[in-house]
DNA sequence: GGTTATTATTTTTTT
DNA sequence: AATAATAACC
């Protein structure tokens, strides 16, 4: 029998509610993830249910992992393996790969990323005559827009959403209905198809939802506040034959409306699904008081939100801080410092995390500590499938799994150079035009069509058939690293950077990716088709060496995390930095200027702040590097409306907070610094 | 056709 | 400051 006894009174009615709609609203650090958790577990041992009829949806890959690791944990390997824990897009590709041939795709297609999809927009405007330049990366956002409200490319200029008078309209509706054509013919999906196919699956023949929402009968979502239409849209698909549906979630924690999220899905749930239950978990768990004091007081302030009061019976600790530096350097020299000092007074550095709004606050940090040797971690930030020479040898083995898929074909057709360029391209492209074949087979069909270039081109078709003939037949690690090698590729990238170090880290990065290869034929065995690696790349599905280490002896590193407050969300760590609490960084500069959502900023400084568990330390620099230019700073406007008693000032600048023995010693190295320079 | 120099442009956050 | 796009050169 497993006892959910350990649970307080609220969390035991979330884990107990089984049948029927549920909406459970999870403070921040209020056991949420073990609410959850214990309910599956509850479900299987003392309810007698299958595992495989209970689906947890979760944000993203890790989350995922680390609730399967949780509820393991609870019920052991065996039983714990039949529950489908994934991502919306995870799950929603797994019936794709079952179903997209009844939607006119073929069964080989691949996905496009960001970088692709700015690419055809590339093509896109360059065969529309419009007088004015246009924002490819707007026309992008607007395209997505329109895809997730549901809106199809011949729908559009017949919405309230078209404007005739507008240009950018005129503009956007062309690119729209290129792009969907093109990605047709292609054979290519991107993200928002992943879902949008999906829900239009279901549309279409409602007995695929169905057959899926009676595999499904227990359907949980985590982090529901951040979901868009279009889920929601798959979520009622899934339900289509029972109404089991639990969501999770958190209003004041709703960070990704950027990307579509849309806050009144939950805001709306108890309309949505009449009878529902709701449960608040409002007793918080991680922080102490003055933490949490100090989080309520900025979140309180936000009108679109439901009334809530987080408390906590810890009600003793560290008051939080506000660091005030002069600069980005000394900003993270004086973290650092910190760090330093933690460590050697016996801290274990997986207590620590620093947190960042923007990526481009990562290097002066990074910097500061490999300085010091202090051993870190970065989450969030470049995906390592972005990496240009990742992307580079990605597209070779998408164009050989898929040859209509033209972006990738043309991003390595001269790379490295065999003497295919841009005028021998554009022949090409006319020939495929003319008699409408992909461009691919232009050049294996007509490798002759400029004689002096016909060497050049069989080879490269050689090439590719060669490769896709032998990344069938060996395991793919082995194809891979022969590719690189073939293509002499660790040539080309010490051409293509010239700093020694640079070349080397992308050679690192070539290294990286042959392992993960080995990672996965070593875990899908026979099933490891090339296909489903360059998925799991795209969907960063792929737990790097490092996470099953830690799950294998459950010991933490050694090391600091850095990260966006972005990717922070469901996480705690003792001590934590918020970095760059000012204006133009947190709130962010875009959100100020577009009038876009301060709340949104707002809901970003909350989750930061609650990840603390005993202390928080808030910084701010006078002075920022932006556009290679200093720029003076001031402190967030988030920090204005709370009272000063919450939280203490100390500049960081001054000597005023140091000790006069801290002084001696920080003018000593100051001036032995100095000579040891002259000396030099 | 390929390489290099010059100029423009960028910075939110992620599946 | 760093990178991408474009122009000018070989």
């Amino acid at each position: 029998m497993f006892s959910i006894s350990g649970l307080n009174n609220e969390q035991r009615k979330a884990a107990d509610t089984i049948e029927g709609p549920v909406l459970i609203l999870a403070g921040a650090g209020s056991g949420k993830t073990r609410s959850i958790t214990y309910r599956m577990a509850n479900m299987v041992e003392n309810y007698g249910l299958d595992p495989k009829t209970i689906l947890a949806v979760t944000f993203t890959n890790k989350a995922a992992r680390e609730m399967k690791e949780r509820v393991t944990g609870l019920l052991g390997k065996k039983k714990s393996k039949g529950i489908t824990l994934s991502t919306f897009h995870s799950l929603a590709l797994k019936i794709l790969r079952a179903e997209i041939e009844k939607l006119g795709y073929s069964k080989n297609f691949t996905i496009f990323d960001t970088a692709d999809q700015m690419s055809l927009i590339r093509e896109a405007l360059n065969s529309y005559q419009g007088e004015k330049s246009f924002d490819r990366k707007s026309i992008l956002a607007q395209i997505g827009k329109l895809k997730s409200a549901g809106i199809s490319s011949e729908e559009f200029s017949r919405t309230d959403n078209f404007n005739t008078d507008l240009d950018y309209d005129l503009a956007t509706e062309h690119c729209y209905q290129f792009y969907t054509d093109k990605m047709k013919f292609y054979n290519v999906i991107d993200f928002d198809d992943i879902i949008l196919l999906t829900v239009k699956l279901f549309k279409l023949y409602p007995e695929i939802a169905e057959k899926y929402s009676r595999r499904y009968q227990y359907i949980m979502v985590d982090e529901y506040q951040d979901t868009n239409q279009l889920q929601f849209s798959m979520i009622l698909g899934l339900t289509s034959t029972h109404n089991n549906l639990c969501v999770v979630g958190d209003d004041d924690q709703s960070i990704y409306s950027f990307r579509g999220a849309d806050i009144t899905n939950i805001l709306n749930f108890e309309k949505h699904f009449s009878g529902c239950t709701v449960i608040k978990l409002e007793e918080n768990y991680r922080s102490t008081e003055p933490i949490l004091n100090l989080a309520n007081n900025v979140i309180k302030e936000n009108k679109r939100r439901k009334e809530k009061s987080l408390r906590t019976s810890n009600t003793e600790g560290i008051s939080p801080v506000l660091w005030k530096c002069a600069d980005t350097d000394h900003e993270a020299q004086t973290i650092v410092e910190e760090i330093t000092k933690f460590q050697s007074s016996g801290g274990h550095l997986s207590n620590m995390a620093v947190l960042v709004r923007s990526t481009t606050q990562f290097p002066a940090l990074e910097d500061q500590l490999r300085i010091s040797m202090v051993p870190y971690v970065l989450v969030g930030g470049q995906k390592f499938y972005e990496r240009k020479e990742i992307k580079d040898v990605l597209a070779y083995l998408s164009i050989m799994h898929n040859p209509k898929d033209e972006i990738a074909l043309r991003r390595i057709l001269n790379v490295p150079s065999r003497g295919i360029g841009a005028k021998t391209l554009e022949k090409y492209l006319d020939l495929a035009k003319e008699k409408n074949i992909h461009l691919y087979n232009a050049f294996k069909d007509c490798p002759g069509l400029d004689p002096k270039k016909e060497k050049c081109i069989s080879a490269f078709v050689d090439l590719i058939e060669e490769f896709k003939q032998k990344i069938a037949s060996a395991p793919l690690e082995h194809g891979i690293k022969d590719l690189i090698e073939r293509l002499n590729f660790h040539t080309y990238i010490d051409g293509f950077y010239k700093q020694k170090k640079q070349a080397n880290r992308r050679k690192e990065d070539l290294a990286r990716l042959v392992e993960s290869a080995e990672r996965f034929t070593k875990f899908f065995g026979e099933s490891a088709k090339l296909r489903n690696f360059v998925e799991k790349m795209i969907l960063q599905d792929t737990p790097d060496k490092d996470e099953s280490s830690a799950s294998d002896d459950n010991i933490r590193k050694n090391e600091v995390t850095l990260m966006t407050l972005h990717s922070s969300k469901g996480l705690e760590y003792d001590h934590v930095f918020l970095v760059g609490m000012e204006e133009e960084l947190l709130p962010h500069k875009k959100s100020i200027t577009q009038g876009d959502d301060i709340e949104e900023e707002r809901r970003l400084a909350y989750v930061g702040l609650t990840r603390a568990k005993l202390r928080m330390v808030m910084t701010y620099a006078c002075e920022r590097k932006i556009y290679g230019r200093d720029l003076k700073r001031f402190p967030s406007r988030f920090l204005a409306t709370i009272s000063n008693d919450l939280y203490q000032n100390i500049d960081k600048n001054s000597f005023s907070d140091l000790s006069e023995e801290e002084v001696k010693t920080y003018k000593k190295n100051f001036f032995d610094d100095l000579i040891s320079k002259i000396d030099v």
